[in-house]
RNA sequence: GGGCCCAUAGCUCAGCUGGAUAGAGCACCCGCCUUCUAAGCGGGUGGCCGCAGGUUCGAGUCCUGCUGGGCCCGCCA
């Protein structure tokens, strides 16, 4: 029938409608024409030499070729079992292979307190990292900041005016001062003689207002300490903080230039020195040492990601805002031009567009302590940590996000953190209950009696279950979070349709032990997926 | 002017790597609590998937060109 000099690439997948079946192929399509026959002759014939299989009911040629295979019932209520015996551990996988990754995420530089964006950054590394650790990876968490810059000494002289009395709308007020309310409170702390500690730092200030030193220390430490505050009330914490000052103590910025150098990639022009970054896909050549011989950013950022590839991460994820997607062509080509074998894909990157907040329709754009932005610690002190945390991390993120505060505060089915976490809270409820009632309750019993969840809302739940897996291979091979946002919108919904149709404490112990083990497959999955998320898995609401 | 991202129901968004009649929530209309939590469920209204070409047996999905919106284009980070 075929010519046999062919190799079809044989293609299974799921279905996106429970009546084509669990499983489909398109074969018979993609070799209609080399067969030069209709696609359901060749699938009736493809039919006709398959094997009997335990798992497969039956088969169906349907639509203009395809081929559906209905699975039996014992091989999708099998997942049951799986779930309950693997637990927390259901959905991980060694994907991975104890592989090391690293991924770089927030990365604010201490000036000033974490705003949503920053939000944003938070919740989607922090996903990424959990399901990256998920399917089998050596996961390592880094926060990057620059404690010595331009910008840092902005910071310092902005506390020093305030320790001195004086506001921003003052006329010997630094030029490029921090006008926030935040500074005010570091002058009050550092003029009290504070000790700060933060993640990374332990500082005790001297109080004296011309020591800018100890201003530009303690003004470190104090934000250091706010952002970790803040970060720690969203759930998240690195493995890694990394000075960008590091990077000169140690040499590695020189040694940087010299391999530019030496390797041919950089030239002299105007008193500074440039790489030449066109070589390797940039749109135009960049300046790497400044006429006044300080260094620009984007050095010390490519001997950073250097120092990460001699650390020995095979793949690096940086979760960085757009608005510095520049640094991605750049950093690159710094990369290659170090002829280091360097992949030319390296790092990755997971650039997030901008967060809008939006409360009763309009914009909001102003906090009271940090002046003209809206900061992660106002929406997580409004809105709590759970749902900030998946409102940010639930959209794609190259798509701008409107984080709605109206939303975000509902506890109806609006909201959909609620409607999973209840979800979640429901299957709890209906084990209380189960013991309240003295109802006897045996895992191996009920596993037993699997055949009884026949109706079609405990099919969809099965099948919906039995793609958790799947989900979060992908969402972390894509470092795509949101993906198990939507899962476990779609599973909640599963669930809360099948439990309002159908009973799960009847009488007859057999269906009763049957649904009340599904109910348990459902909470241990939302629990895991909402794990992977950040967000709790309340046990009543 | 150049680069990156986005465009799917009135609104907010999914769409599983190219499959079969495009999905969910909100909003609007109609129903469901003496029964495991109504923070829930069922039904209905609502779509030239921005526009135009192309590739393919097949395109919301891939390619090209437009249009509209966001971000970025410094010897700042």
């Amino acid at each position: 029938m075929l010519p046999d000099t062919i190799e079809p690439r044989i293609q299974i997948d799921r279905t996106r409608d429970k009546s084509h079946g669990d499983l489909a192929s398109n074969i018979a399509l993609t070799l209609a024409k080399v067969a030069k026959k209709s696609p359901r002759d060749i699938a009736t014939a493809i039919c006709a030499a398959l094997p009997e299989a335990d798992f497969v009911e039956r088969t169906e040629i349907a639509g203009p070729g395809f081929i559906n295979f209905f699975l039996s019932g014992s091989s999708s209520q099998a997942v049951i079992q799986r779930i309950l015996e693997q637990g927390a551990n259901f959905g991980t996988s060694d994907e991975g292979e104890g592989r090391k990754v690293q991924v770089e995420f927030v990365s604010a530089n201490p000036t000033g307190p974490l705003h949503v964006g920053h939000g944003r950054g938070a919740a989607v590394g922090d996903s990424i990292c959990r399901l990256l650790a998920a399917t089998g990876w050596d996961v390592s968490s880094e926060f990057y900041y620059n404690d010595a810059g331009q910008q840092i000494n902005n910071l310092a002289l902005s506390v020093q005016a305030r320790c001195k009395g004086l506001g921003p709308d003052d006329d010997s007020w630094p030029d490029d001062g921090y006008r926030g309310g935040y500074i005010q409170d570091i002058a009050a702390a550092y003029l009290s003689g504070d000790k700060v500690d933060s993640e990374d730092r332990h500082v005790l200030a001297s109080g004296d207002p011309e020591n800018l030193d100890d201003i530009r220390e303690f003004a470190v430490a104090f934000l250091r300490r706010e952002q970790d505050l803040d970060l720690k009330a969203f759930g998240v914490d690195f493995d890694v903080y990394f000075l960008e000052s590091s990077l000169y103590e140690s040499g590695q910025v020189e040694a940087t230039v010299a391999k530019l150098v030496e390797n041919g990639h950089a030239y002299e022009h105007e008193g500074a020195l440039w790489l030449r970054s066109t070589d390797f896909g940039d749109d135009k050549d960049r300046v790497m040492r400044k006429t006044d011989g300080g260094y620009t950013y984007f050095l010390p950022d490519v001997a950073y990601h250097f120092n990460k590839w001699q650390r020995g991460f095979v793949r690096v994820i940086d979760e960085q805002g757009a608005d510095h997607h520049s640094t991605v062509t750049r950093v690159r080509a710094g990369l290659q031009a170090l002829h280091e074998g360097i992949p030319e894909g390296w790092p990755e990157y997971v650039l997030h567009q901008m967060v809008t907040v939006m409360r009763n329709g309009e914009e909001v754009k102003l906090s009271k302590r940090a002046g003209n932005y809206v900061t992660l610690r106002d929406l997580v002190d409004e809105v709590g940590r759970d749902a900030t945390r998946y409102f940010l991390g639930a959209r794609a993120a190259n798509s701008q996000l409107n984080f709605d505060i109206d939303l975000a505060l509902s506890k109806t089915n609006d909201n959909p953190v609620y409607y999973i976490q209840y979800a979640h809270a429901r299957a709890c409820s209906v084990m209380r209950k189960m013991a309240d009632q003295a109802l006897h309750w045996d895992q191996s019993f009920a596993l037993a009696q699997l055949e009884q969840l026949t109706q079609e809302s405990e099919k969809a739940l099965l099948r919906r279950l039995d793609r958790y897996p799947e989900i979060v291979a992908r969402a972390a091979a894509s470092a795509e979070p949101h993906m198990m946002a939507s899962y476990l919108r779609e599973l909640a919904g599963d669930f809360h349709s099948n439990y309002n149709s159908h009973k799960i404490l009847v009488d007859d112990e057999a269906v009763r032990a049957a649904r009340a083990a599904l109910s348990q497959a459902v909470k241990q999955v939302v629990a895991n997926g909402l794990a992977l998320l950040g967000v709790s898995a309340p046990e009543s609401m």
